[in-house]
DNA sequence: GTGAAGGGCCAC
DNA sequence: AAACGTGGCCCTTCAC
């Protein structure tokens, strides 16, 4: 495929390159870099095409001279970066990239809004994600890849050249295969993006997709700015547990080698702590009756009795905590800035949840030990926010059952409330087993749980599990019918769907009642889940604009929570902010129930 | 050495 | 004994 490109090097260049691009409503965009981070390398190219007229942007003839090639310098911002933002050269572009009417398509456009953010001073306005969209209309099914030579393929029947891609792109001079290849990566977009729209709108996906444009921005400055963690703290910590780890260890070790071999009794063999199957050996020489698996819930009944079992789960504790909490997190702490910048994967899963990894800041312990580690810089706050109850309260929506939205508006206890109604008795008399099973039910009943799952989580026999699993479904028949409901409808369209128009396709074989299972409680689950992040993207969307030109950064997000880092100054304004923006998010799919956001302002990442 | 699978466990 | 949904990370084991 012939394509015409361009590319511009100097100021009177780049501003004709720019009036020829200004009409038009949509544009390919790309960039190449001279790193994955935009914190270690530099922006070489930024390239724009309507498809025909494609202008690659040399930036390098931008950066006066000030091309460093040193990375992982401390300090913010690297020299380079410094002079692509101050030079007024570079307005003409930077007004294309931010302009809102001029939609830019790029795939995986996370990657090169950071890049632009970061080293030409502006966000993009107007995002269109390639990447994001083969995504929405995959919904889940298959092992489709999702690079763009992947979907260029499958959606055009083309295949795209990216041997490019990994060379390098800080070289004095660029080679014209080089620039060919950026030129076309840009060039193809527009109609990458005509396909993909095509099974949008066939797909019903419109709305879902929107969500997702826009909140990529607020996804790759969240990234940017990274989550500040105390070092010294995060130590201390870690030098306690470990500590534990070692004396639970010792002690373990000895407690276990009574039970193995007699030569080891001389032999001095150390027990490989963390070999299930070498303690689950040493166990059961000890006359321990080691249930099929060693997980915690299966050994916590043997604890009592036996205190192998109880320091094994001590031991456990500690190692998972050294491990996977310890030093390795610090490890990720950016040098420029001091700061964690994880990734977030927007579509981790099929339900529309974030991922997040290197490291995960969704799977930190809940304890204030750890949670206190990641706070405010001096002379900042955190305002912390999670939607109260969300999934339960688009349950609620969803099925519209009165019993079920009142228990809602009746008091501060929701757990309690519904005991009451599912006991029919006074919410004052309610005692704190039944408030206990109710609390359980409630959050068990959003994944499809079974009687007897729900037996042997609180203790019940089967018949006393079905029997209070009867009396709630009874309280809640509007609820019921729409589990129901849920659980048929996917045998025949073999997909669900959430609030927004989100998709997830579902392969189950029909006669083997275990996958009809699975997707049948997948079904009831994925769109309260998928709606509850319809609603988190959609509130970081209207915080993104309300917090633009205020000290005001996001900083974390888990699933229902949002964590915005701001001047301690601005602390009262953030915090209304971003309860109002998760208010409306939340008012836009929920209308049966009101919405209750938890908020309150910090120093550190706790409750 | 590397990578996948399995078991286990952290979050919501 | 996991038929309660979604993830990621750590360790061991085992194959290549």
């Amino acid at each position: 495929m012939e394509i015409y490109f361009q590319l511009v090097t100097d100021a009177e260049a780049l501003k004709k390159a720019c009036d020829e691009l200004r009409n038009v409503r949509t544009l390919g965009f790309d960039v190449e870099t001279t790193d994955l981070d935009p914190y270690r390398g530099n922006l070489r190219l930024v390239q724009l095409s309507d498809g025909r007229n494609t202008k690659v942007v040399d930036l390098r003839a931008f950066a006066g001279g000030h091309w460093s090639v040193a990375s992982g310098q401390p300090g913010e911002i690297s020299e380079t970066a410094k002079a692509l933002r101050a030079n007024a050269d570079l307005e003409p572009l930077r007004e294309l990239l931010t302009n809102p009417k001029i939609t830019k398509i790029a795939h995986n456009a996370k990657f090169d809004t950071k890049w632009v953010r970061h080293h030409l001073g502006c966000e993009v306005g107007g995002v269109y994600d390639t990447y994001l969209a083969s995504i929405l209309i995959a919904a889940g099914e298959g092992e489709r890849r999702h690079g763009l030579a992947d979907v260029v393929q499958f959606f055009l029947g083309r295949t795209l050249d990216k041997a490019e891609q990994v060379s390098d792109w800080g070289a004095a001079e660029l080679s014209q295969s080089q620039i060919e290849y950026a030129a076309m990566d840009a060039a193809i977009m527009p109609e990458v993006k005509a396909k993909l729209d095509e099974r949008i709108a066939t797909d019903g996906l419109a709305d879902v997709l929107r969500i997702e444009n826009e909140c990529v921005m607020p996804i790759a400055e969240m990234e940017l700015n990274g989550f500040y963690l105390d070092t010294e703290r995060w130590r201390e910590q870690l030098e306690k547990v470990s500590v534990i780890q070692r004396r639970a260890g010792d002690e373990l070790q000895h407690l276990l080698s009574a039970g193995v071999a007699q030569a080891s009794l001389f032999g001095q063999t150390q027990i490989n702590l963390d070999s299930i199957e070498q303690v689950t050996d040493a166990l059961v020489n000890l006359g321990v009756p080691v249930p099929n698996s060693t997980r915690a819930w299966e050994l916590q009944p043997l604890a009592d009795e036996y205190p192998v079992v109880a320091k094994l789960l001590e031991y456990r504790a500690a190692a998972k905590a050294s491990q996977s909490f310890g030093e390795n997190i610090l490890e990720f702490i950016e040098p420029a800035t001091g700061r964690i910048h994880a990734d977030f994967r927007q579509i981790g899963a099929p339900t529309g949840r974030f991922a997040c990894s290197k490291p995960n800041l969704q799977q930190i312990p809940h304890e204030a030990e750890y949670r206190r580690c990641f706070m405010a810089p001096p002379g900042r706050k955190l305002v912390i926010a999670d939607y109260s109850q969300i999934e339960l309260r688009i349950l609620a929506d969803f099925s519209g059952d009165q019993n079920f939205i009142d228990a809602f508006v009746a008091g501060s206890d929701f757990h309690a409330a519904t005991a009451a109604q599912v006991f029919g008795i006074k919410a004052e008399d309610v005692s704190a087993d039944q408030r206990s099973f109710a609390k359980r039910l409630n959050f068990g009943v959003v994944y499809g749980i079974g009687a007897s799952r729900f037996a042997s989580m609180t203790g019940l026999t089967q018949r006393q599990a079905e029997e209070t699993l009867r009396r709630y479904f009874a309280t809640y028949p509007k609820m019921d019918e729409w589990l129901r409901n849920a659980a048929r409808n996917v045998l025949n369209e073999r997909s669900a769907r959430t609030a927004s128009g989100r998709m997830a396709r579902m392969n189950f074989d029909p006669n083997d009642r275990g996958s009809v299972g699975a997707a049948q409680r997948y079904a009831k689950n994925m769109p309260i889940q998928g709606t509850s992040a319809d609603i988190l993207k959609r509130a970081l969307r209207l915080l993104h604009d309300d917090i633009r030109d205020t000290s005001a950064r996001l900083v974390n997000i888990v699933h229902d929570e949002i964590v915005v880092e701001c001047d301690a100054a601005e602390a009262g304004s953030t915090a209304a902010k971003l309860e109002s923006a998760m208010q409306r998010a939340g008012s836009e799919y929920v209308s049966k129930v009101p919405i209750k956001v938890d908020i309150h302002t910090a120093d550190e990442w706790t409750k």
